[in-house]
DNA sequence: ATTAGTAATGATAACTATTACTATTTAAAT
DNA sequence: ATTTAAATAGTAATAGTTATCATTACTAAT
């Protein structure tokens, strides 16, 4: 892959937060150090920086959003805030369970806790 | 909430089958019975069964599926096929392990294992 | 039975997130 | 420097879903 301005930035926007931003928030980011990036941009270097492996994506309902975080771990989402925070849990047992269960051969593992974080317990 | 045919068979739909299927494909089925069904119609409906606890909204990367169990449940889906399957893992160590170490009351938990199926192994 | 009130519908427009298209620009290899 | 192909900006298109709204059809009180 060549290297791209664009994508070096989008990819630093991403690493710099917590906050696993969904793609506009990126864009939004993104547009001050590049004033005429373009959404589609944003969309084709998330993309593609998923695929090599050095951003992850994660589904929160029915948007992306993605994280800088590629080593396993899980989410929870907090009802009220909306907020996505990183959860440390052991899939492995999980997925042992699944495969002598069920035959199935697990290759990801996607957790999302939903319930009421320790600000809005 | 009052008594509607169009919800009715909807509801039948969802109940008569295992394919955790889209609006799209509930709205078909239910066309046969119903020829001018609107989709809107459908999404309403669906919405609305599940808020009444009839039936459960399950998410499948970007688009919705929906199931009539609600009994508490997992999915797995197939890389190859993109079949979703049932899975029955307990999942109350899980709540309780996050409720101890991130003080996160859980009142969810969503899990999608990704993989190969029994027929894509 | 008629009426009034209101939930639900069908049709369609609008919206949101994402992807595709295309002419132009740009990184990198020669 | 020239060439070549990848990447871009800008925009149109798409998919899934939600909102709007005039009309229909239950429901309940008269």
């Amino acid at each position: 892959m060549r290297f791209s301005k664009q994508r070096e930035i989008i990819n630093n926007v991403v690493h710099s937060t917590n906050s696993h931003p969904t793609a506009d928030w990126v864009y939004e980011k993104a547009k001050k150090s590049l004033p005429n990036l373009s959404l589609g941009t944003v969309y084709r270097n998330l993309k593609q920086l998923n695929e090599q492996g050095s951003i992850r994506v994660i589904h929160d309902g029915s948007l992306a959003r993605y994280d800088w975080n590629v080593d396993p771990h899980d989410h929870m989402k907090c009802k009220e805030c909306g907020r996505m925070i990183d959860v440390e849990l052991s899939n492995e047992q999980l997925k042992n369970a699944v495969k002598r269960k069920y035959n199935f051969e697990v290759s990801d593992v996607e957790i999302t806790l939903i319930g009421n974080c320790n600000n809005h317990g």
